[in-house]
DNA sequence: AATAATCACTAAAGCGTTTAACCAATAAAT
DNA sequence: ATTTATTGGTTAAACGCTTTAGTGATTATT
């Protein structure tokens, strides 16, 4: 059987509670039992049980993490690169990281995650747009909460955000520096904010540059930004407009569907037009072309989530922080001079 | 506060005993009281705290996942699928699970993983190659041990297996069919028992067509089974053959390298060389040409492996079972009749 | 020498459950 | 009418730890 405290208490002829204290560095104790007691530890192999320490601590050391059933299931390698981050960052802090996913249409009075109904979590990590009746069940229970990728928009939280904007201004402005006026936008879940944000970015760069915004360059209607959405946004793109000579894709996975739906109709990459997309995952060096992009750095959204709510839990503080992280150009192969 | 089996028990004026009976449907209690008590459960919206079962019971509802941290840095997107494929299958068995990492060269002494110190993970499943003096650590703590994709040479495990030799077979038989006679092999990371296993179900599916083996067409010198890996192997495979005409990479990252590296020196696939993978990672589709490979199912290996762990957890029986997954030929663009 | 202060440790309560053992009241059997 | 079973609960111990208040011994102060 596995050691216990009582075991070595026996062992080095103390009480439990001069174990205990020992284990937690406590100044009032001589350094002769602690010797003591640390050998008794050594040799019997010691070490706390988890279990009882969360008991008594109302503590778990666990992390929480939600996104939705949607989100993870079309396993896209963004979110799951941000549960990743949290992965590392959790290991750093010695705390681990409890995954679930929800419903998209989770209801008031639906069944919480649960891990919160057992309160096998210190705090909880939101990853991308999430039902607000979910968020509003986990308030009552007065969890800790860090959003990532998707803020509600009332009540002050913790959040790590991409700077989404930013992001598609440079991507927009890469475009137009490259001398093309005639750019596209195409988008899936236009709703959501991040999504939404790329997209305003567009048009403040272009307004910036002085062209005129073209409604029918602006794709928007695709519910989901997955590759097949992007091929049939690129369809209805260019069998209407063929002024067009580049296209921003409002993320990665839309841009092969584009790629995908020009190479089909033999149209050339960059040299007809350019595309660029968004998050830089992992293929995108290893397409034809390779695809310039923007840079979401996804491990670090993730790592700083973390960083977040161990600070929130070891204060114990309620003061909110938010953080936003820079995107970064990429320029590949997907994109020339007009 | 989040109430207690004692708010409970004071509602429903009764002994917290009796709580937990009716929570665990005890057919020693009236259905008055039970109604009673699941009323009072109810409007306080009571849900027991697992740290507190967790202490009697002495079980804790986690599971661990163990890899090195190898192979998870250099994200393969190969175990990370395994690991979500845990993921799935563990939310659906109402378990969590627990990731950690260890370095690929623990030494006998070295700190174990700390979900096992603090006993918070009620078995682990480790995945992939690993130290066999971590392995060794931990039979001593009898903790149940699922392995993943490897399994140490001596003792007797649960196990889920990739049939690697079959996949070999199934990839080289392909290019055989197709007319292909001088068939080159790629490897890295040959120590590796699965990759060891693929290079014999080449040299198996050779032998029975009569196709003599080339030990110039065997490149297994290189230490991982990465795209540049697949490049250099490549590199030093054509520099000095030129009567291959079909490459069976080990698995599709190093084929993803190979095919760089023809693309650069203008060799057209599958026209003069075809090329066939192993693992089908979800870039495949998007290379160009899409990569003809042997599928693993990698989602379904890692829920396999909780089923299994799940079934030892549940009957405490402690025979062990051994699962082949089977591997299926997905012939995509990257080979061609010769 | 008497009192106060410090030191080094222990006793015991408590964290929120489960469960074996017990008990009172009623029903069934003799 | 007494004994025996059954029903429907309750009591109390246990799980393995943390932590506060307390205690006896030693040392310092007057």
């Amino acid at each position: 059987m596995t050691p216990t405290i009582k075991d070595v208490a026996k062992k080095a002829n103390v009480s439990i509670a001069t174990v205990s204290l020992v284990i937690h560095n406590s100044d009032r104790i001589s350094s002769d039992t602690k010797k003591r007691v640390q050998k008794a530890i050594k040799e019997l192999n010691y070490y706390p049980s988890r279990s009882a320490r969360d008991l008594v601590l109302k503590k778990t050391g666990n992390i929480g993490f939600i996104l939705t059933d949607d989100h993870f299931l079309r396993t896209e390698p963004f979110y799951t690169k941000i549960f990743l981050g949290t992965e590392f960052e959790a290991h750093i802090n010695e705390y681990y990281i409890l995954l679930t996913t929800v419903s998209t249409n989770f209801q008031k009075g639906d069944p919480l995650p649960r891990f919160v109904l057992e309160r096998s979590v210190d705090g909880v990590i939101i990853a991308g747009k999430i039902p607000i009746a979910l968020v509003d069940s986990i308030k009552e229970k007065e969890l800790p909460i860090v959003f990532v990728d998707y803020v509600p928009q009332e009540g002050d939280f913790s959040t790590v955000m991409i700077d989404n904007v930013k992001g598609g201004m440079l991507a927009t402005k890469h475009l137009i520096d490259l001398g093309h006026k005639n750019i596209a936008f195409v988008a899936g879940d236009i709703e959501h904010p991040s999504i939404n944000d790329r997209l305003y970015g567009y048009k403040t760069a272009l307004e910036k540059a002085g062209i005129q915004i073209n409604p029918n360059f602006i794709i928007t209607d695709e519910n989901y930004p997955a590759r097949t959405n992007g091929y049939s946004a690129a369809k209805k793109l260019f069998e209407h407009n063929n002024e067009i000579t580049a296209v921003f894709a409002c993320n990665d996975a839309m841009a092969t569907g584009v790629i995908q739906y020009l190479h089909e109709r033999n149209i050339k990459v960059p040299e007809e037009i350019s595309l660029i997309g968004f998050d830089d995952v992992d293929v995108d060096v290893l397409l034809n072309p390779a695809l310039t992009t923007v840079r979401v750095p996804k491990i670090e959204i993730g790592a700083e989530a973390v960083r977040l709510m161990v600070e929130v839990l070891k204060n114990k503080n309620n003061s909110t922080k938010k953080i936003i992280v820079p995107t970064e150009l990429i320029v590949r192969s997907s994109t020339a001079r007009i």
